[in-house]
DNA sequence: TGGAATTGGTTAGCATACTAACCAATTTGA
DNA sequence: TCAAATTGGTTAGTATGCTAACCAATTCCA
């Protein structure tokens, strides 16, 4: 703080330099922090999921997810099925390709993980990390004040990772069209 | 680490949620994070900026400074002149209207950290600084092995916010060269 | 002094995120 | 049971970031 850098600032930059590290790394795979983190979740579940669900454990809305599984898809990484049960779904598969390299691309995060991290003592590790959920806690309960968006709504998802069932009543999509605002 | 959620995951959410944050609050004032760091820069600067400073203090690239400068020059945030001493640089001021609201953009900012940051205690929101800010320079650090790039160089320059003036050597020495000696 | 290297800025094209608005399918509830 | 509400997914448009490739101006150096 002495050097007049916020917190803010520096939140934001350290995101930022670690996921251009890491989509660094992963390039010569043909692959990005997004799509890793996808193919990430798609493997750690037991069965296929849906657009919605895998929006929901990253933590992004499903606009951007339509997109990057579209690219996905047209790299080979993954398949889309409709579901046989509820025609409205796509059951998202990792394809063969992604099964086979699924375990090298983990051992890349992981071992830039441990570069970035080994030096730092675990104590301050563990408070660093339960400042930063802390401060995410906040700023999404902050939200409600403000009305409920999907948005929210997939964030709140992606910290129940198990129970996804249980979505509460969400609020109607407020349908205000703000006359201009911005300045032009 | 242990409800398997990564150091990397952490971060990235959190600077997200964030920046989504600070986004939703600047809206009605026709802003955005990066539109309001890119202004505040600027009221905190002496004099005008070129672009490449600009780039240098957001710690992002230059193409990505041109854009953004274009979108916060035809909405009336700033303007661009060339300098009258290096035709190649656009030294970057700040608006009548920038200069007026200025303070209450930064309030809003400052609003949002207190909200965010006001039951963390002290020493932990320290450690966490001091842990990101380690990280954020390992990962710099890293870059070196792979060859310096601009960007690399914009992001050492992000880091000494204090020690910009080196780059205005040239400006400098040009024009003592003009002030002092005649015509070519 | 004159070419080579560097620097400031731009353009083009892509990746990743958002909101708004929409369609189609399913679920709800009167 | 059937119309309304909800949910899954898409499209369109925008913002913010990147790299690669380029021009023009300036600075360096043999």
């Amino acid at each position: 703080m002495s050097d007049g850098e916020t917190f803010g600032h520096l939140l934001h930059g350290t995101a930022r330099t670690w996921r251009q590290k890491l989509d660094e790394r992963l390039k010569p795979m043909g692959l990005s922090q997004a799509k890793w983190r996808t193919l990430m979740h798609l493997s750690l579940s037991e069965d296929a999921l849906t657009q919605a669900e895998i929006a929901g454990r990253l933590g992004v809305e499903e606009p951007t997810v339509v997109n990057l599984l579209h690219r996905l898809e047209k790299e080979g990484w993954i398949t889309r099925n409709s579901s046989p049960h509820d025609r409205r779904c796509n059951m998202v598969l990792l394809g063969r390709r992604a099964q086979r390299v699924i375990a090298q691309i983990n051992a890349t995060a992981d071992k830039l993980r441990h570069e970035l991290l080994d030096d730092i003592p675990q104590a301050d590790l563990h408070t660093c990390m339960k400042v930063l959920a802390r401060v995410r806690e906040r700023a999404e309960k902050n939200d409600r004040h403000q009305g409920i968006t999907r948005q929210s709504v997939a964030r709140g998802l992606a910290r129940h990772n198990g129970q996804i069932k249980q979505r509460r009543s969400i609020l109607r999509k407020r349908h205000s069209r703000s006359a201009g605002g911005g300045p032009k």
